[in-house]
RNA sequence: GCGGAAAUAGCUCAGUUGGUAGAGCGCAACCUUGCCAAGGUUGAGGUCGCGGGUUCGAGUCCCGUUUUCCGCUCCA
C-alpha cells in the first residue's frame, strides 16, 4: 500500500508537470478539490468523452444524444427527491466527534421541556384528583407558564433561523440553550453547516425577488424532462436511449483523492427507456455492454470488477457499480442502475404532463422503465491516466517514464521530428505536418537531441514519432518510432497517413 | 469537520547554533553533434505558501491562516 501511495503521488506530479491537470486558481493558493485540465489533459479528456459518445450514439441506432442546460426549473429537484433528501443542518461535537442534525438537537431539547410540563400536569392531577382542571392549571401555574414561554421563545428563534437559513443563529441557539452532546456531555460544538448536496444561486436581477435555482447535481434529470420531446420528434420506439455528457455539481463535505471526488465534475450518462417488466433483462444487457466498452480500450480485465448494491436507492430495483482498481484501491467508476419508472412518474406528477408511451406491439400505454448507465468522466480520466503511467528500466539501465495510453485516447497522435535542424530536414518535416495536420493532432519539434525528443513524447503518451533524416531527402521514406516498444520501422512517406489511420482509429465493440 | 505531517526556483531537494538564498535536472538563445533525456557558451527564473509576532536582524524561533498528503468521519 505504501508503494501505491508513492505511485499515486508520482501520477499526480506527472499530471501537473506535463500539463495534464493543474490545481485550480493555483496562483491564489488554490481551491480545495478543484482542478483545471491543462493543454494535454483537455485533449485526453475530450478523446475519452468522444470515445464514449461514439460508442453510445454512433454504434447504437436507437440511442441519441442531447445537451441540456445546467440551470433547470427548481421543481425538478423536488420531483427527483434531491431537495428533501439533502437539506439538513449538521453540527459536530468536537470532543465526541459525533455529528448531529442541529434541528434534531433543538427539537429534542424542546421535547424535554414538554416532558417537564407534562410531569407537572401529572403531579397536579394526582394531587387535585377529581377537581383537577387541566385548562386552568396550564394557564395559571407559574412553572408551566415559564416553560411554555421558553418553548415559544425557542420556536420563534428556531423557525426564523431555519427560514432565513441562518446557520450562525442556529448555533447560537444551541449554545444559549446549553445543549450538550449526549456522548461527551460537552458543549464544544463546531459551526452548523448545511449539508445540502446542491449548490444554489439566484436567477433574476433583484436579489429579493430573484428565484433560487440549483446547479444540477446530476445530468440524468435533463434527460428525463426531455424524454417526451426526444421520443416524439425523433419518432423513437421503445427500447431507446438518450445520452448526455456534462458538468454536474455536488457540495460534498469531504472532496478528496485528486480528481476522484470533486465538487464540480463531468458525467457521461445514458438513460435507456424500456417496457415495464423487461428492465432486468436490459439491466444485464447494459452491464455487459458497458464492461465491453471498458475492455475495448485494452485495459487489463483484472483492473475491473462489478460491485452489486445490496442497499438500493429509493428509485432503484437493481444497481451495480463497475469498480476500477485505482492506485488507492477498487473504487466506483461507473454506475448501472435500474431506476424503474420512479423519475418519469414523479415528473408526471409534479408537472401535470403525461409522460407515457403508447406501445403498438402490445397495444398499451405505459410510463417506461429506465436503465441508467452513469460514468464519471474525470474518474475515467484518472483510471486511464493512472493505468497508463509507467516507469521502466531499459536494457542499458537507464529509466524512462512513459504513458502507455490507448492510441485512440492519446492527446497527440504523432510527433514530426527532423533528425537535425539543418540540410532541409525541418522544411521537409513541416511539409509532412501540413499534409497530416487536418486528420491528426500532431506536434512538431526540432529542439534538442532526437533521443530527448522521443522521451518527451513518451511522457505525454504520443504513440508515434515520425522522423525525417537524410535518407528521407533522398528517397521520401521516413522512420516511425513506436512508443511502447521503442522500435522503429522505415516506411514510404506516401504510406504514413494510412499507417497512422490503421494504427490509431479503432472503435469496435 | 477532527487529528497528524508537509509547504524554499518549472521539478527534486540543500540551507549548519537565526546574519538579507544554493545545487542538480529542466527552461530560453547560440555553437557543435546527430536515432533514444549528448557537449559547450550565455541567459531568464525564488524573497523562502500567506499574515502577524519575538529579535538589531528570520527561510531558520512563536502564533494564526491557506493549501496538499495520511488517518478518522462523511459519501445516491
Amino acid at each position: 500500500m505504501a508503494n501505491n501511495e508513492e505511485l499515486f503521488k508520482k501520477i499526480i506530479s506527472h499530471a501537473k508537470e506535463y500539463g495534464f491537470i493543474f490545481p485550480s486558481s493555483e496562483i491564489y493558493d488554490g481551491m480545495a478539490a478543484v482542478y483545471d485540465y491543462g493543454q494535454w489533459g483537455v485533449e485526453l479528456k475530450n478523446n475519452i468523452r468522444s470515445y464514449w459518445w461514439k460508442a453510445m450514439t454512433q454504434l447504437h441506432e436507437n440511442i441519441v444524444g442531447i445537451d441540456s442546460a445546467i440551470f433547470m426549473h427548481p421543481t425538478i429537484w423536488k420531483a427527483s427527491g434531491h431537495v428533501d433528501a439533502f437539506n439538513d443542518p449538521l453540527i459536530d461535537n468536537k470532543d465526541s466527534k459525533k455529528r448531529y442534525r442541529a434541528d434534531v438537537l433543538i427539537e429534542d431539547h424542546i421535547a424535554k421541556i414538554e416532558d417537564k410540563i407534562n410531569k407537572e400536569i401529572e403531579k397536579a392531577a394526582k394531587r387535585f384528583g377529581e377537581s383537577f382542571n387541566k385548562e386552568q392549571f396550564v394557564t395559571t401555574n407559574p412553572r408551566v407558564l415559564e416553560n411554555l414561554s421558553k418553548i415559544n421563545d425557542i420556536n420563534a428563534v428556531y423557525s426564523s433561523a431555519m427560514q432565513a437559513n441562518d446557520l450562525a443563529a442556529i448555533k447560537k441557539l444551541i449554545e444559549d440553550l446549553g445543549i450538550v452532546c449526549p456522548i461527551s456531555g460537552t458543549k464544544n460544538w463546531t459551526d452548523v453547516r448545511q449539508f445540502n448536496l446542491m449548490f444554489s444561486t439566484k436567477v433574476g436581477s433583484v436579489s429579493e425577488e430573484a428565484d433560487t435555482i440549483y446547479l444540477r447535481p446530476e445530468t440524468a434529470q435533463g434527460i428525463f424532462v426531455n424524454y417526451l420531446n426526444v421520443q416524439k420528434t425523433g419518432r423513437m420506439k421503445i427500447p431507446f436511449g438518450i445520452a448526455q455528457t456534462g458538468k454536474a455539481f455536488r457540495n460534498e463535505i469531504v472532496a478528496r483523492q485528486f480528481i476522484f471526488r470533486m465538487r464540480e465534475f463531468e458525467q457521461m450518462e445514458m438513460q435507456y427507456f424500456v417496457r415495464p417488466g423487461e428492465e432486468l433483462k436490459w439491466f444485464e444487457y447494459w452491464k455487459n455492454e458497458r464492461i465491453k466498452w471498458h475492455l475495448s480500450l485494452g485495459i487489463a480485465s483484472d483492473k475491473y470488477r462489478f460491485h452489486d448494491h445490496e442497499k438500493l436507492a429509493h428509485y432503484a430495483n437493481a444497481a451495480t457499480d463497475i469498480e476500477f482498481n485505482f492506485p488507492f484501491g477498487f473504487k466506483e467508476l461507473e454506475g448501472i442502475h435500474s431506476r424503474t419508472d420512479f423519475d418519469l412518474k414523479r415528473h408526471q406528477e409534479f408537472s401535470g404532463k403525461k409522460l407515457q408511451y403508447f406501445d403498438p406491439d402490445i397495444n398499451e400505454s405505459y410510463v417506461p422503465y429506465v436503465i441508467e448507465t452513469s460514468i464519471g468522466l474525470d474518474r475515467m480520466f484518472l483510471a486511464v491516466f493512472s493505468n497508463a503511467y509507467c516507469e521502466e528500466i531499459l536494457e542499458d539501465g537507464s529509466q524512462r517514464t512513459v504513458l502507455r495510453l490507448p492510441n485512440i485516447l492519446a492527446p497527440v497522435k504523432a510527433a514530426v521530428l527532423p533528425l537535425v535542424k539543418k540540410d532541409g530536414m525541418p522544411e521537409k518535416a513541416r511539409e509532412i505536418m501540413n499534409k497530416l495536420k487536418y486528420d491528426f493532432n500532431l506536434i512538431y519539434e526540432e529542439k534538442d537531441a532526437i533521443g530527448k525528443r522521443y522521451r518527451r513524447q513518451d511522457a505525454i503518451g504520443t504513440p508515434y514519432c515520425i522522423t525525417v533524416d537524410s535518407q528521407t531527402l533522398e528517397d521520401d521514406s521516413i522512420t516511425v518510432r513506436e512508443r511502447n516498444t521503442m522500435q522503429q520501422e522505415r516506411i514510404p512517406l506516401s504510406n504514413i497517413a494510412t499507417y497512422l489511420q490503421e494504427h490509431i482509429n479503432h472503435l469496435t465493440l
